[in-house]
DNA sequence: CATTGATCTGAACGCTGGTTCAGTTAATAT
DNA sequence: ATATTAACTGAACCAGCGTTCAGATCAATG
């Protein structure tokens, strides 16, 4: 038996992609083997390299795409001049991206020691990218009297490291719905910065 | 050639142990194999099997001997009464604390999902009762008015991820020392939680 | 000095891993 | 109808896995 009715290259594809994704999130990369993504996709585990060199390049174009599509979102942003309207902005965007890709975030920051180091690399600079733009928005904040905070450089971490791990505990259907959400983490951020009139 | 001279017991097990902790921070539990260690220790695979039944045990005796000494260095804290004080107290802690055990930290995050199903629950278990500690104190300080902030729960969360995040990027002999890294988390916590007044 | 017992070696066991590939199937083009 | 080819199977390859264990080695004991 092979190739049924149905069964084209652009299902296949992603659906590889999708289950790679959910079993490197729940197992870790080391710990899935091609034979389980393959039986996931309902296929023979000879198939996945008719999409993909190896295994390794199934995690690192996941990664990437991840970021990239990170990035790209940021940039389309239309972000306020007001530094506080900015941070504001920058909340909401950063946990409405995360959670709605629990699966990713997760390998993003877990499976980075699996990457080739040449692949690593790559996902380092584009993250890197990524904080420099809270890192210049902090400055910002700051040069202009909006945020008291005591280093810059920590609070960008630290801001990035409370939103991002929201998606350790959130679920659609807890207590709180995304919206209570971002008002929470708007006004703890606000807090943080040491902002004190409402914008 | 067979135990060479100094090779005792209380000798091999800490080093099976550490060399564990190394390489699982480093590459993963599942990457890592047995061979592996024990080249790191100067023995034979088999070796190993006199101090530990399976790897297993290995990961779990390494993530619960760090919980239970967090809990236990925790209940040792002579801990102020004062809400303000006591947040102070704990930053100054859990920086201290992690900043010691970064691989520890590491894997304790990690290699959860590594875990038998029975020995998960144990770590979790611990995990929470930490994280209930952090809730009480922040419960304490919005009843006594000290703290003003959108969301106990959530706060805590925040605290403690931006707290633990720090292992990620601080290092020894970085632009700060430890003594400043904590002075301005202690700062930067006392803001997230709306402390106006310096106690 | 002979014996003992803890400690470790070295080789093996059965199994599974990622990857390859000749061959099979079915959708499409001629 | 026939030929073509993308998509897939099924089996194999070999390296490496965790684990076991009979036997070797040496420190300590009496």
């Amino acid at each position: 038996m092979a190739r049924k009715t149905g069964s084209h290259s652009e299902i296949t594809g992603p659906k590889i992609k999708q289950a790679a994704l959910e079993l490197f999130a729940r197992h870790g990369f080391a710990a899935v083997t091609m034979r389980q993504i393959a039986a996931r996709v309902g296929v023979q585990a000879g198939a996945i390299y008719n999409y993909t060199p190896d295994k390794q390049a199934l995690l690192f174009d996941l990664l990437r795409g991840h970021m990239a599509d990170l990035l790209a979102r940021w940039a389309a942003e239309q972000v306020p001049h007001d530094p506080v309207a900015a941070l504001d902005h920058f909340v909401a965007f950063h946990l409405d991206f995360h959670i709605q890709r629990p699966d990713l975030v997760f390998i993003s920051y877990m499976e980075l020691r699996n990457l080739t180091e040449e692949n690593f690399k790559e996902i380092e600079e584009m993250r890197r990218r990524y904080e420099k733009i809270v890192y210049d928005m902090i400055r910002k904040g700051v040069l202009s009297g909006d945020f008291q905070v005591p280093d810059a450089k920590i609070t960008s971490f630290a801001l990035i490291a409370m939103l991002t791990g929201v998606v350790d505990w959130f679920r659609e259907d807890g207590r709180l719905s995304s919206t209570e959400l971002t008002r929470h983490y708007c006004a703890l951020a606000r807090q943080t910065f040491g902002v004190n009139a409402p914008a």
